[in-house]
DNA sequence: CTGAAAGCGCTTACAG
DNA sequence: CTGAAAGCGCTTACAG
């Protein structure tokens, strides 16, 4: 016997147990099924009715139990982020971003990173998604480029929003970075401070980004009358390793070029490797735009000029996508969010 | 009708669902308990009705439901990372570690990145905690010696793996990471480089690992009769900023050090970017040694001499401890595994 | 607007 | 070593 003997309180539970859905039924007076409906919103429920319990949930402390509404609903409360970028910023970022939509929302994220190249990827896909039995998946690039992942979620009836430098899929199920602005506009840059030998070292060609940063890049040089000479052109992966090598390439061409965009900012922290062994001094004898804005970029000596996005947006941005349905909207008819990418301009490039 | 059609394939399973626990037990003529007990690796089963089960499981590619399972167990299979490290390095080296181990035992990996200063961190955790019921939490430095949060779990019963420079619980809830070592290391390092007017950066008093730094760092000078000098001596937080205004405090000093050791690697670019601005050349008139190990460290230049700590090896370890249990062992009579920093010397730090 | 019944797919507790 | 019954805590489908 205890103060709180009172006739609420000792209808309201044992002692040491999490109350359930049935003891603010019986607390509230009404049925589990209408208790159900006011946990689910539903709009099929009496203003006075609807008052009482949520005191009586208050009153109880009463949380849902997951496991019991994801059986029912045969689905969990999971979003999984699945990816392959190896970029430890550009990781966490997107899951901050993904976490700031998830918030009050009762929704949990669990990250999945996986290996493109490897050959049980999709098939180790399939087994999460289908385990789980997520709520939804987000896509970064270049997971997001996957179309045999596609085939798996739809095949399981995943709901995804898919992140990539270009529009691959219905709007519902799309957020565009349009990564060719961004390198278009470090194009003009480069061109506007009289560069016109100018290099640039490429992603690979398993990123969609690759290409698309190349394309803008060769945009933003043509429209100041500047063509990118393909001999200028090296092939990178992405890596700091990957930039070494390619820049060893551009900057033993004769004559060298006197700028260099590369496709991120790994890359070219390894074009400012190169120039330092060979004596050359970034930004006199040589001017670099790098692509990402990882925090690095502001740390190293010359402060790096490069292209961000707004990863953390972007994660929050398409969390809000797969969210919609939640909230009544229809996925297929909300707006494609599209972001834009901006040139940060720091000491990195200067004008010949 | 289809081909498909013989007396074992046509009592499976309907079609279009994912076959259950009753199909197998109906195909396999066992009951669903029998079944139940395969899963689970019970060691009540026959071995010729094992081997039955499991074909049957195999034949009609069943999956066990994780949400009935969950609701039936009364606790998820979902591992929670909770964390307030900002250093994306270290965040994606501990997830990646996490999954290394998990991978497998059908446990997935739920990120709880959190403000350790926030007044609602512990209320948050706890809901986190509560509403997932956890099959288990890890949690790395500094959320990891926060008693408030530990006293939760507890409370939750829920368990977990502490990851810090030092002890701080039973054996079977810690990974101790021996933070003085690499500390006292890099003392060793700098006095036998010839040091004698030595420079220390800390980090912020919340993080136990600055107290631990710093006094490692005091031992390995005293082990080669050098003291550190108080007033040699500064406060910074972890911060590029926080390493800047505390290498302009001791570049100011007269006579100024000829060595720093900073509590982490993002303050040690900060005394880079000091001594530049000073008009100092690294290492010819200062000796710089940090903490972490970077990505960074090599890629800026000089390279960085720094401490590194097997991130990515801390966290499988920890998640293995928390699975302990699953693989029928006593985590309290486990060792504490322990984790030794090493000096990775490079080009930052020379003679005097 | 509300409720009684059945069910989601597992496991626990109890028998044998 | 195996099984029938009851239960985990919710929701769906159906009535009213």
């Amino acid at each position: 016997m205890t103060d709180d003997d009172t006739p609420t309180a000792r209808a309201a539970t044992k002692p040491g147990k999490r109350p359930t859905i049935n003891d603010v039924a019986r607390v509230a007076e009404v049925s589990k099924k209408t208790v159900s409906r006011v946990i689910n919103q539903s709009p099929f429920v009496r203003e006075e009715t609807r008052v009482r319990v949520n005191a009586v949930i208050a009153e109880l402390g009463f949380v849902p139990d997951l496991q019991a509404r994801g059986l029912a609903f045969r689905r969990s409360f999971l979003v999984g982020l699945i990816y392959d970028n190896p970029s430890p910023n550009y990781v966490v970022n997107m899951q901050q971003g993904v976490l700031d939509a998830l918030r009050g929302s009762g929704l949990e994220l669990v990250v999945h990173p996986c290996l493109r190249t490897a050959d049980t990827v999709v098939a180790d896909i399939r087994t999460f998604v289908e385990r789980q039995k997520l709520f939804g998946v987000i896509l970064p690039p270049s997971m997001s480029e996957d179309e045999r992942v596609i085939d798996v979620l739809r095949d399981l009836d995943c709901p995804y929003v898919r992140i990539a430098s270009v529009s691959l899929d219905g709007p519902g199920a799309m957020l565009v970075t349009n990564d060719h602005l961004g390198a278009a506009e470090a194009g003009r840059h480069l061109a506007d401070l009289g560069h016109t030998r100018i290099g640039f070292i490429s992603g690979p060609a398993l990123f969609r980004s690759s290409a698309v940063r190349g394309g803008g890049f060769r945009e933003g040089l043509a429209e100041r009358g500047i063509t990118l000479d393909d001999r200028y052109v090296a092939a990178g992966a992405y890596t700091f390793e990957s930039g070494v090598e390619a820049a060893k390439t551009l900057l033993s061409l004769d004559p060298r070029p006197t700028a260099i965009f590369t496709g991120n900012d790994e890359m070219a922290l390894g074009v400012f490797k190169v120039a330092r062994d060979m004596g050359m001094e970034i930004p006199r004898d040589l001017s670099v735009v790098g692509y990402d804005d990882l925090p690095m970029a502001s740390r190293v000596w010359p402060n790096l000029t490069s292209v961000r996005l707004p990863i953390r947006d972007m994660g929050r941005m398409a969390a809000e996508k797969l969210l919609a349905p939640m909230r009544g909207l229809d996925p297929a008819k909300l707006d494609q969010p599209e972001v834009r990418p901006s040139l940060v301009i720091r000491d990195s490039a200067k004008a010949l």
